[in-house]
RNA sequence: GCGGGUGUGGCGAAAUUGGUAGACGCGCUAGACUUAGGAUCUAGUGCCGCGAGGCGUGGGGGUUCGAGUCCCUCCACCCGCACCA
């Protein structure tokens, strides 16, 4: 009988729903083991082509701690909330919710075929109400608190309005927003309660405050720096503006250093732990005030990280957007100055970014004292000083800095060496730290380390700096002017903000006429009719981003149909954090740093068990497309003309465009030689009816010769593969046998399915084990020979160790090894067979479901256990030495595995075949690695 | 400019602590079986050379008996970024 997945695949299927197979509850007998993705977003385009990749290498981690007595979680759902559904909601009037609905089915049906293992009962939707009630309740929670710095933790806001009560403000050491005015006791208890709540707002973990966005009036809405391409909407290309809007926002940055902290206890890919270490950015330094030569009230605060350079500064660099500049700019330097502010203007931050090698600035005619030598210090704008980081000023020191010096050097500012181990600097910056210092006063002598707290002494007893540790990560903007999304569960009296009561979640989505802003230019929940707290007070009009719903969901997976509480204290006391969670790196500063935002405050709260919720995580790499594409002529001409991609240097006076083309016409696809046959052109002109009529120069061999790019798969580009036509044709066991074999699963690669075949071979192959030659299932119930044991424990070994690794690319390699090993010796002896069917069953499940049921065993392969390899089988007679001179191979020979070093190190040197490459040289040593090689190292 | 990563046959890739580089698969070549095969099986396949042998892990240098692996240096490509003082 052939292997026929398709039959096997589908009634097995069904078997594991009907018998609740993958179901899984808290079970206190068994150790647990939590197996997560990252779950998508379902958008109309079907499961996305990365996310299979990652699925199935957690699916198979998940199998086989099953194996191994874990009791494993591994659920799925779905982020449900997004800006796709509600743009298609824009175009058709379809609610949001109507589309995704069908779009999750789409989704569910396109998992189903992959043949996962997730316990479907735990599935979440972020959209669903009875999910989304936790999301805002986390959100009140992050409201009714602040983060006090002497617990160091979030605390109830109710214990800071008594102590502001008893004792002002003034000995609270609580994060809150660096304009916070100082109040007394009394000023407190004189307020009213709306001066009160809105004294409070400085503190608590998420507040509303005037923040600029990117403010597109044609589209009505907020765009992320990513949209905005050139001053314009990416969509649409309309004008886009800074815009003061008041939007919630999260103080994460209460939470920089646990966050920092937090990375050293977690198994996550140290570039990406890096990345989040560098967006949160936290830098030790001292924040320097320079009086005004013109104003000795009038202070420039600068941070630096290098203070001990100060004696270096030659001169002052201000932000053109900083606040001093007009009072600093002299009637001679207002003309030059205001070009140049209006130029920087009309730069978008991409081309600041890229032109750092051009020196740009102006003089503003002002100076300032440098406080440690009392010398006039000259005073510029430029734009490489970033008005949004720090204060916006930069103390520059020439000598010590590549981009000062290059200032210096543009504008003719002196350059002064600070330290006696600085080298060259006439040619370039040398920001060294070593040597002593000379030209710097009270820190000539000195070393790095001596220096920084002299400095920072000296200033901080004259009131004029201190030491300060500078973070660059921002608070979170957490409101969105849109619709489908959280609403946020608060209302609006007297200009100030308030929670509608627990008892009222989930404040629902309220139906809208049209999925667009109003007239008034308020979001569009702003369309709802009723859509007031109490009929009186305007519920908050803006929705929650769409990283709200993700920042928790691990938890509600461990108990999702509560609807007391986010999850029982039982499940999340048993299930404690994830153990295993995959997914693409992209998410690295996003969805990954914001999650672990929430949970550090979850934990604050005493809710949660762990700091870190997830302990391992590993990046699945992308899967890439070919994009594919011809030439045309650009022309008005009706009928066009298209060239073979290597004769377009014949055409040197023609202007050719490029056009993708579907990768299925193309022969050779994603090689050099990729090119349209003839028969390939033909399916063009079938696909393309306007170029029916079209010129096609080809080249000699009658081609059109195609460009192939790596890229995204995209229906733009015509190149998705979609899985489901690989399943049909191979079955899912291959193509999730395949996705592994393809390589390592952190790396990212292009989409190809040239080597499919060797699986299905395989597959059939193992198939065939078990079948005698009339095709009759036929196993032998003899006990195995010794080599079959060893070829059996070898794979056990091999492929534990690698699941292990997650190497899951060289476990098939084991199992195609083992298989041929097997077919060559015709083993058909069932204990060796059954086995390797367990062993095998996390990679194809389908396959080995239906031969383990044929092998007579009882229930379900997926509950049996994971085979222990036994080193008994292992152990060699004989090991095969190389042996070199040199250490260049000459000879191979075998020695019995319990030789001693001695005994080989003789034999090695009177072998026979070893004499001639012996002769007439001197022995000087001879190196013996048991197990591994010999050396003889001759003179 | 900064940060991170990658570089091994025609292709995807293997290679514990430095120890026979290229496992496994694709492709290719030859053969077998077939009416036929894009099915199956067998053998071969890093490069140069008839051969002995030589050369080979992006380039150059170093440490070592021995380097894909460790160190220095240069190059190429990819990803991220908010010029982070």
């Amino acid at each position: 009988m052939d292997y026929q997945p398709r039959d096997i695949e589908q009634r097995w299927r069904k078997y594991w729903e009907e018998n609740e197979i993958y179901k899984v509850e808290v079970d206190h007998n068994k150790p647990k083991y939590y197996v997560l993705d990252m779950f998508p977003y379902p958008s109309g385009a079907g499961l996305h082509v990365g996310h299979p990749l990652g699925y199935i290498a957690s699916d198979i981690f998940a199998r086989y701690k099953r194996l191994k007595g874990f009791n494993v979680l591994h659920p799925m759902g779905y982020d449900s909330f997004g800006l796709p559904a509600e743009q298609y909601a824009i175009q058709t009037g379809i609610h949001p919710a109507i589309s995704t609905e069908k779009n999750i089915n789409r989704y569910r049906e396109q998992l189903e075929n992959l043949g996962f293992s997730f316990d479907w009962s735990r599935e979440v939707r972020t959209s669903d109400p009875s999910y989304y009630k936790w999301t805002q309740w986390i959100f009140m929670q992050l409201f009714k608190h602040y983060y006090d710095q002497d617990a160091d933790k979030a605390m109830p806001v109710e214990t800071l309005a008594e102590r502001f009560a008893k004792d002002g403000n003034a000995n609270v050491k609580a994060v809150c927003d660096d304009d916070t005015p100082a109040i007394s006791a009394a000023d407190w208890n004189g307020m009213s309660e709306k001066e009160q709540n809105e004294f409070l707002l400085h503190y608590r973990l998420t507040f509303p405050e005037e923040s600029f966005v990117n403010w597109c009036p044609a589209l009505g809405t907020v765009l992320s720096n990513d949209e905005v391409k050139d001053g314009v909407s990416e969509r649409g290309g309309h004008p886009v503006e800074r815009k003061l809007m008041k939007q919630w926002s999260m103080r994460i940055t209460a939470y920089a250093d646990k966050l920092l902290e937090g990375l050293n206890h977690i198994d996550w890919p140290e570039s990406l732990k890096e990345q989040q270490r560098n967006w949160i950015g936290r830098s030790q330094g001292a924040s320097v005030r320079f009086a005004l030569e013109q104003d000795a009230d009038t202070k420039i605060e600068v941070f630096t990280t290098r203070v001990d350079t100060i004696y270096g500064v030659t001169f002052m660099c201000l932000a053109p957007e900083h606040d001093l500049v007009d009072q600093l700019t002299t009637p001679e330097q207002q003309e030059e100055i205001e070009k140049y502010i209006k130029w920087t203007a009309s730069r978008s931050e991409r081309e600041r970014m890229s032109e750092v090698k051009q020196v740009t600035g102006a003089f503003t005619g002002s100076y300032c004292i440098n406080p440690f030598n009392g010398e006039k210090v000259p005073i510029y704008i430029a734009d490489y000083v970033l008005a949004g980081y720090g204060t916006g000023a930069v103390m520059a020191v020439p000598s010590g800095d590549q981009r000062d010096w290059n200032f210096a050097t543009h504008f003719g500012l002196p350059i002064i060496p600070i330290l006696d181990a600085q080298k060259d600097i006439e040619t370039a910056a040398d920001p060294t730290k070593e040597g002593k210092y000379i030209n710097s006063g009270i820190i000539d002598g000195m070393t790095y380390d001596e220096a920084i707290p002299t400095l920072t002494n000296w200033l901080e007893e004259r009131g004029l700096g201190k030491g300060k540790i500078q973070y660059r990560i921002r608070n979170a903007v957490f409101s969105r002017q849109r619709y489908w999304g959280e609403p946020v569960p608060a209302y609006w009296k007297d200009g100030v903000p308030y929670l509608i009561d627990e008892s009222e979640l989930p404040l629902v989505l309220p139906a809208v006429d049209k999925y667009l802003p109003t007239e008034d230019g308020d979001p569009p929940l702003g369309r709802a009719e009723g859509w007031k707290y109490q009929d009186q007070y305007e519920y908050e009009l803006s929705t929650m981003p769409g990283w709200a719903g993700s920042s928790w969901y691990w938890y509600r997976y461990m108990d999702s149909q509560n609807d007391e509480r986010f999850a029982s204290k039982d499940a999340v006391q048993y299930w404690q954090a994830v153990d295993l969670y995959i997914g693409g790196s992209e998410h690295a500063v996003g969805h990954l740093l914001y999650s672990r935002f929430w949970n550090h405050f979850l934990y604050d709260l005493g809710l949660v068990p762990e700091k870190e919720y997830a302990k391992k995580l590993i990046n699945q790499g992308m899967i890439q497309g070919v994009i594919e594409s011809i030439f045309m002529e650009k022309s008005e001409a009706k009928d066009k003309r298209f060239v073979s991609a290597d004769l377009l240097d014949q055409y040197p006076d023609t202007e050719w465009a490029q056009m993708p083309v579907h990768v299925d016409f193309v022969s050779d696809y994603g090689s050099e030689q990729s090119h349209l046959d003839k028969d390939g052109i033909e399916k063009f002109k079938e696909w393309r009816p306007a170029f029916a009529n079209a010129t096609f120069i080809t080249n000699d061999k009658g081609q059109i010769v195609t460009k192939s790019e790596v890229g995204k798969m995209s229906k733009r580009y015509f190149n998705v593969v979609n899985p489901d036509d690989v399943i049909d044709r191979y079955g899912t066991d291959c193509f999730r046998m395949y996705e592994m074999f393809l390589g390592p699963i952190e790396q990212a690669k292009p989409w190809d399915t040239k080597g499919i075949d060797g699986v299905i071979k395989f597959l059939r192959r193992f198939w065939s084990l078990f079948f005698d030659g009339n095709g009759e299932f036929a196993v032998s119930q003899e006990t195995p020979s010794k080599e079959e044991m060893k070829i059996l424990h070898t794979t056990i070994k091999k492929v534990t160790e690698d699941i292990e690794r997650f190497n899951f690319n060289t476990c098939v390699s084991a199992f195609m090894i083992a298989t041929n090993d097997l077919k060559k010796m015709k083993c058909n002896k069932a204990a060796v067979l059954k086995e390797l069917v367990v062993l095998m069953a996390p990679f194809a499940p389908h396959i080995n479901e239906e031969l383990w049921h044929r092998l007579g065993e009882e229930g379900s392969v997926h509950k049996a256990s994971f085979p222990e390899y036994d080193e008994k089988y292992l152990k060699e007679d004989s090991i095969t030495y190389p042996i070199a001179i040199n250490g260049k191979t000459r000879a191979t020979a075998d020695f019995p595995a319990d030789a001693s070093k001695a005994d080989i190190e003789k034999a090695a040197q009177e072998l026979d075949t070893m004499q001639k490459w012996l002769e007439g040289k001197t022995i000087r040593k001879v190196i013996v690695v048991p197990g591994r090689m010999v050396n003889i190292v001759v003179g």
